[in-house]
DNA sequence: CTGAAAGCGCTTACAG
DNA sequence: CTGAAAGCGCTTACAG
């Protein structure tokens, strides 16, 4: 049923060479405009299709890239890190490339274990989409072939990496409540727990120091325990006017938890997330949050990993990908100076 | 810098031939174990990795599944199709096969291209995730590969499908409405927008025509466009004592305008969803509602999709995969009969 | 303009 | 148990 036609079988038909078959396909010089004529409309009728794996071989890269995600992330209510490779395999196929989707699975993290996709020398360069163990990071850089993190860094590993600018989205929408008028700003997420979450908690403080306010540790509000999940929100006895999310989803049960303690949102306090994703225009109201450039990340790491294919010493260093604030109905504005202003 | 190491380079360095090589590191006959055991020690040092273009070239195999996705499916808060993307990623790695992620350009569908995957003969076959064009459905037949609908069907293609029973799930949850003592049932959903929405509005026929009730025009509410864009749901004048909304996403934003425009849910109206997806927790109260069996329909798809892969022959049909019944909070019980009890 | 030869890395079938 | 030869489908470098 499978036709399987080979360049050999439309130069047999035809009585020339494969090697003329293979010029005309591929526009090269060297064949008779008429011929290549010939060869190319035999080739549509005989239903033709090109092998890439002889290509492969030929040039030794399989014109894949892999994009691992740990499976921690891959929760059946979380879809980001799914949109973000979505999104890259849209972006490498600009570049002629596909993108493999590896799920890196606990126990291959676990005991280190190299994925397939590397072990048979499947993909041209391999993205971690991410945070994996320091371990893992080690088996990371063993790995021989381009690759890059995505989503989180290391200082040990002298790999690639893109990442959120967390840390001035952070600062960014901070200094927008005291611009706001808000002076008691708490900051919600355990800040030993990723590296996001921590360098959001740091652009958080820097407003702070910026603007002479002291950083109250009764204001930082643990969301999660040391393995990531979700704990009850403390509120504090000390209400604070505004309060900082490390995420969307976190301010939304945080709005969801101010709301059923008779506290309104923004009108007694103010509540703003990081990521803008779902959770952001289903909370009532709707979040003023950081935006971060799903798009624009993939593209970076595209661009990226497809230098290093091509140029194996190539280094990136750390990329910032910058977030945009977005505007909605959870801040309240406590004085009269304009609160849309830039710093 | 990258190695690329060959079974050629282990076979110079042990003074053998590369087919000795190659017999050991597949554990094949005919290598003694003492030679096999120095083979295989060789290979780990020198970071030797298989390659999978040379046996893809041997076999006519690429060991790839290209998963379609319409471009249409992938909006910034839709992520169902790239769950079952990813369950199927995980099912095909059980059969060392990979998942190649293609979403099908609405230019691509127009134009009535072959995706880049089936052209350059990249995978073994398709799994078409998502319902296309009449006119596509045709483009996709005339392909010569092994070739599967996941989630559609068509009547006038002999394509083999997967689909969950819609028909059936509604049939089930509007007869669980009625045992609770409902009687005037609205449906909401374009029933003329997609096979799914169409089949549980015939599920949910059924079960009136089994019990006795007859179909009030009035009751069928509309929520999209042609296009399938949202349009605000017109209440009824005469309003029912439930709804049974052909997805939690409508189901969601129903209950919040019933909720602004004073009915209590499900002290007013009770209001049933499909799918069981992030907007039946989100909802208040939380939705009864189908669950879609995202992980079956992946294990089925990829099933069939192999046997397929090694005997082009095998037809499969349309399989329908199904769903169960999720109770939660959104249904009032009218009557005193145990509402929970199964038909 | 056209094509014979060699090679990419592996495996299969066969010979010793 | 071990290996020389041929071949998978294509391309490159070279010769005519």
């Amino acid at each position: 049923m499978r036709t399987n036609v080979t360049m050999q079988d439309i130069a047999n038909k035809l009585g020339v060479s494969s090697v003329t078959v293979s010029k005309a396909l591929s526009d090269k010089e060297g064949v008779s405009d008429n011929l290549k004529i010939k060869i190319k409309k035999l080739a549509t009728e005989m239903g033709y299709r090109y092998n890439s794996a002889a290509k492969s071989i030929k040039d030794g890269l399989s014109y894949n890239i892999g994009v691992m995600i740990p499976q921690r992330f891959t929760g059946p209510n979380e879809s980001f890190y799914l949109k973000v490779y979505q999104q890259i395999a849209l972006h490498l196929d600009s570049y002629g490339y596909y993108g493999i989707l590896n799920i890196l699975s606990n126990e291959d993290e676990q005991l280190l274990n190299f994925p397939r996709i590397y072990s048979e020398n499947k993909v041209d360069g391999i993205i971690i989409l991410g945070q994996v163990s320091k371990q893992y990071i080690e088996t990371v850089q063993n790995m021989d072939l381009p690759k890059l993190f995505l989503d989180f860094y290391d200082e040990h590993a002298a790999i690639d990496s893109i990442v959120t600018d967390n840390f001035y989205g952070a600062y960014e929408i901070t200094n927008y409540l005291i611009r706001s008028g808000h002076r008691e700003i708490a900051y919600v997420g355990n800040i030993y727990s990723t590296s996001s979450i921590q360098d959001r908690f740091l652009g958080y403080y820097k407003s702070l120091l910026e603007h002479g306010l002291t950083l109250d540790h009764q204001l930082l509000l643990n969301d999660r325990d040391e393995n990531g999940k979700y704990i009850d929100i403390e509120l504090p006895e000390d209400m604070p006017t505004a309060f900082v999310c490390n995420c969307d989803q976190i301010a939304f049960e945080l709005c969801d938890r101010l709301n059923s303690k008779g506290f309104k949102v923004p009108e007694d306090c103010s509540v703003v997330g990081f990521d803008n994703d779902i959770y952001a225009t289903l909370s009532t109201p709707q979040l003023t949050t950081v935006e971060v450039d799903i798009d624009q990340m993939a593209r970076t790491a595209v661009k990226s990993i497809m230098e290093k294919v091509s140029n194996p010493n190539r280094q990136t260093g750390r990329i910032l990908v910058q977030g945009k604030i977005i505007f909605r109905d959870s801040v309240r504005k406590l004085n009269d100076e304009s609160a849309t202003t830039n710093d």
